[in-house]
DNA sequence: GAGTTTGAAACT
DNA sequence: CAGTTTCAAACTC
């Protein structure tokens, strides 16, 4: 695997610094401005960066450079658009797919978010220069590569709630890790889990251009599909919503509709920026995890931190559970099995026969019992075909670790750790203020000039500042530690589902441990005063 | 590729 | 809050 990826990684590394050190024209301004507007990690495939903090300072420095001539200068939208290069589009990024639905987030919405609150709260004159870059940024997002969750449909995890991960953005060492995701594309695993995809703006077609200039949306999807050899490439298809619903992958995993989107009538796209917010809003006002993601890790493991939690089990759940009525929860309409978890007690489904593992843990003389052995069957066929799935997944997830450090989008899919369930709504407050939603960008954006370049010692020495208690209640813990062990359960036959990159481990602890610090992980391109 | 099934989301 | 409708993905043929 890694050697497949060494040709792409050895792009990245050779044409970020390139990028950077052009900012003269202005198709280069922009594409830097989209990668760094994507939400850019500053995880890199290959942990040892070729920078080192010094230089990553100078970048980061050049890279403000270029937000500010893109917000005086760049004045093309549609150009950046166009901006978008095939690699982009056809590559999946081998690993990040996690991560990717929050970055966009970030992006799309919560920087807009951001800039909105920044215009609101005039006071705050730093706030207004950011809110422009973000603008800018905004708009160019939409070329991102598309990616899709992974998981989801493959669909990676998405973990966090999208938090903070704009924050991630602005470093030369982000664009690089874009370049390399878009390259990487195609190789994205098809991990069931998260439900944040990743779908990467897209470039910004309006609606009416999407829809002529797909040949045949099917088509169209097909190809992506086949592109990433797995379903990651996939993008929605909607025909009513507008893409303004949670019906709409693309708007739920908190993206806007890109190229490769069989959609009619799209307005989840940047120019619909307003339209897109508003409906955000309301939505969230209805239920303020509408944008979280929908598979949840109780527990993950930040690298840095330590070995211990590097070696969690990763005990994910689906959110608030799924309903499942005929597919046994064996097909991917169960979102729990879709997102490559096991059923929890918060599950309402029947006959439960899930791989990742039973709602109820055991066959406890239900019908499960009657159909014990076929299940097992199903599960048998089932993990088996997960398994090479997880075991490169696994690959993938230890060359992160190693390779990536405590990135912020890692540390925010921590945080997903969200305990309850969807009959007991969490605290709107916390939710807010803590993510998942567009609002989380206000938050980050407030809090935040966290500086990226902050050494992971940084985040470190944050998180060990605040103390657990003042965790949101809605973070703590999964509110039901059953819950969170759920795939552990005695009847689970696997412990670790396949989205658990880490290793098994206890994993409440560690999971809170986790979320603290992700607070740090807010880093804003804003220059620290 | 068209049609069916499924369950989440939205609506009443 | 329960029941119904709408919707789009997943699935089947």
């Amino acid at each position: 695997m890694q050697n497949s990826l060494d040709p792409v990684t050895r792009f990245c590394t050779s044409l970020a610094p390139q990028l950077m050190q052009n900012d003269v024209n202005d198709e280069q301004n922009v594409r830097v401005l989209d990668i760094v507007g994507s939400g850019g990690q500053l995880e890199t495939e290959d942990p040892s960066s070729q920078y080192g903090e010094a230089s990553q300072l100078e970048r980061t420095e050049q890279m403000e450079d270029h937000l500010n001539n893109c917000m005086v200068s760049s004045q093309s939208e549609k150009e950046d658009n166009k901006v978008e290069t095939p690699m982009q589009f056809n590559c999946k990024p081998a690993v990040l797919n996690l991560q990717r639905g929050l970055r966009r987030r970030c992006l799309d919405f919560e920087m807009a978010g951001a800039r909105r609150k920044s215009l609101d709260n005039v006071s705050n004159s730093s706030s207004n220069m950011l809110s422009q870059s973000d603008e800018k940024i905004t708009t160019n997002d939409k070329q991102l590569v598309p990616m899709k969750p992974g998981g989801e449909s493959s669909r990676c995890i998405l973990p966090g709630i999208g938090l903070h991960l704009n924050a991630l953005a602005k470093t030369s060492k982000d664009y690089k890790i874009i370049k390399c995701e878009s390259l990487a594309y195609g190789r994205q695993l098809s991990l069931p889990n998260s439900t944040a995809d990743i779908h990467s703006p897209t470039g910004g077609q309006g609606p009416a251009n999407e829809e002529f200039n797909q040949n045949s949306p099917k088509k169209k999807r097909r190809r992506f599909e086949h592109a990433g050899e797995t379903e990651s490439c996939k993008r929605c298809n909607c025909k009513k919503s507008k893409c303004l619903k949670l019906y709409c992958e693309c708007f739920a995993a908190g993206v806007y509709c890109i190229e490769p989107c069989s959609c009619q009538e799209c307005f989840n796209k940047p120019i619909h920026e307003d339209t897109v917010l508003a409906t955000r809003k309301q939505i969230e006002s209805r239920n303020p995890l509408a944008f979280a993601p929908k598979v949840i890790r109780s527990s993950d493991s930040v690298p840095e931190l330590g070995e211990e939690s590097s070696k969690t089990p990763a005990s994910a759940r689906h959110k608030r559970g799924c309903n499942c009525k005929k597919s046994s929860c064996l097909k991917k309409y169960c979102e729990c099995y879709q997102g490559g978890v096991g059923c929890s007690i918060s599950c309402r489904c029947e006959g439960c026969k899930n791989a990742y593992g039973r709602k109820d843990g055991s066959f406890i003389g239900t019908e499960a019992e009657l159909d014990e052995e076929e299940a097992e069957a199903c599960e048998k066929s089932v993990a088996e075909k997960h398994q090479q799935k997880i075991e490169i997944q696994k690959n993938e997830e230890q060359r992160l670790d190693s390779a990536l450090p405590t990135t912020p989008l890692r540390l925010s899919r921590q945080m997903v750790s969200l305990p309850f369930s969807s009959k007991n709504k969490p605290p709107r407050s916390s939710v807010f203020s803590i993510g998942g939603s567009s609002s989380g960008l206000y938050t980050s954006q407030k809090l935040g000039k966290p500086n990226i370049l902050q050494p992971e010692s940084k985040f470190e020495r944050h998180s060990q500042i605040v103390p657990e208690d003042e965790m949101p209640e809605i973070l703590q813990g999964d509110g039901s530690p059953s819950t969170g062990v759920k795939t552990a359960s005695p009847n689970s036959k696997r412990v670790c589902p396949p989205n658990s990159d880490f290793g098994p481990s206890p994993g409440r602890r560690t999971g809170r441990k986790l979320i603290l610090q992700s607070i740090p992980s807010f880093p804003s391109l804003t220059p620290q005063h």
